[in-house]
DNA sequence: GAAATTACGTCAACAGTACTGACGTAATCC
DNA sequence: GGATTACGTCAGTACTGTTGACGTAATTTC
């Protein structure tokens, strides 16, 4: 390669690769696949002024309701601070209530509105759309095994944020709408 | 209960499930195994003073050694000026080097350096062995499935630039000159 | 060869999301 | 009653992204 030069750069020419056993292949992949996977929503957000960080709250609220903003701050694992301009834009609009907590009045649980939910299922749509499709382009039999990887690739010690979700809702309780 | 009111919030208590066909359960996996994805090269960036989008460059400057500013661009789906930031501190902290293009001198060809390339396997490294995990973990026997599963959730028109990785640089072309 | 276009760098101004640290208030715990 | 907790908020800052405009050098077009 004809290398003799002082420790200032001198340009590598050939592409790193998986000579070093790294696995650039689904790196690469991974960057491709969730930016374009936020792309949908980030879409619908722009017309109500909002950001990923207002859809993240308003996907958790839906998600688990009731949850405090303690619980809220350590599931997105963010600052007070950053998640109260949000937070606040959203209770403003009216797409999140908050109300006092039972057991501990100090405690705000957060609730969606019917508008908040209506949000939350708007955004969640052409993701869930985008994730269909891809499982049937890509010839995945059984989902489970992606949600398997996805799930192994979070900290062992954050699974349990998870598996927090209410399956048992699952009960199809009201007749359509 | 006793819902009757308003347009204005109402709280609703129930959480949102796959009801609406809507494949929450993956969409919120996803959200969870890219920001533990993206972690750990936050850890190392930032005893360099480096954030997210400078790791974002370093990648596919390593990957794709040679390309131009504006194909890095195109790849990056960003605009020059947030480019244009980042890339001259990577300049400046002798990571890449800027070489004029043989055919248009107006081009500036981007290749790391030895400093560049070594970071960016530095930073590559933990993520391909949460990867290397998770596919252990999850039973995934096969490897490319998941390649294929994330490939199809890039947006088709888009897909293009994924396969521009080296490996088989030959046999692109068709004689042109 | 002059004129238009292209590739790139840069300046200015601004938005969204994240951070730290500090302070205040109300409620709960001990 | 004092300490702690849950939350809200103020101040300041950093990073990454945006748009628009301008300048320069090189290439292309006529």
């Amino acid at each position: 390669m004809t290398d003799r030069s002082p420790a200032t750069g001198k340009p590598i020419r050939t592409a790193i690769s998986d000579e070093d056993g790294i696995d650039f292949a689904i790196i690469e992949l991974f960057f491709f696949a969730y930016r374009d996977f936020t792309s949908d929503p980030d879409q619908i957000l722009a017309d109500y002024g909002f950001g990923r960080a207002h859809h993240r709250v308003l996907h958790f609220v839906n998600r688990r309701p009731g949850l405090t903003v303690a619980e809220l701050l350590d599931v997105l694992k963010i600052t007070k601070q950053s998640l109260a301009r949000v937070l606040k834009q959203l209770i403003d609009t009216d797409h999140i209530v908050q109300v006092q907590g039972p057991r501990d009045r100090r405690q705000r649980e957060l609730y969606p509105t019917a508008k908040g939910r209506a949000l939350a299922l708007a955004l969640a749509r052409p993701q869930s759309r985008r994730i269909r499709a891809a499982l049937e382009d890509s010839g995945t039999t059984e989902r489970a095994s992606i949600e398997r990887f996805l799930e192994a690739m979070v900290n062992p010690e954050l699974r349990a944020q998870i598996n927090i979700v209410p399956a048992q809702t699952s009960g199809k309780k009201n007749g359509d709408h």
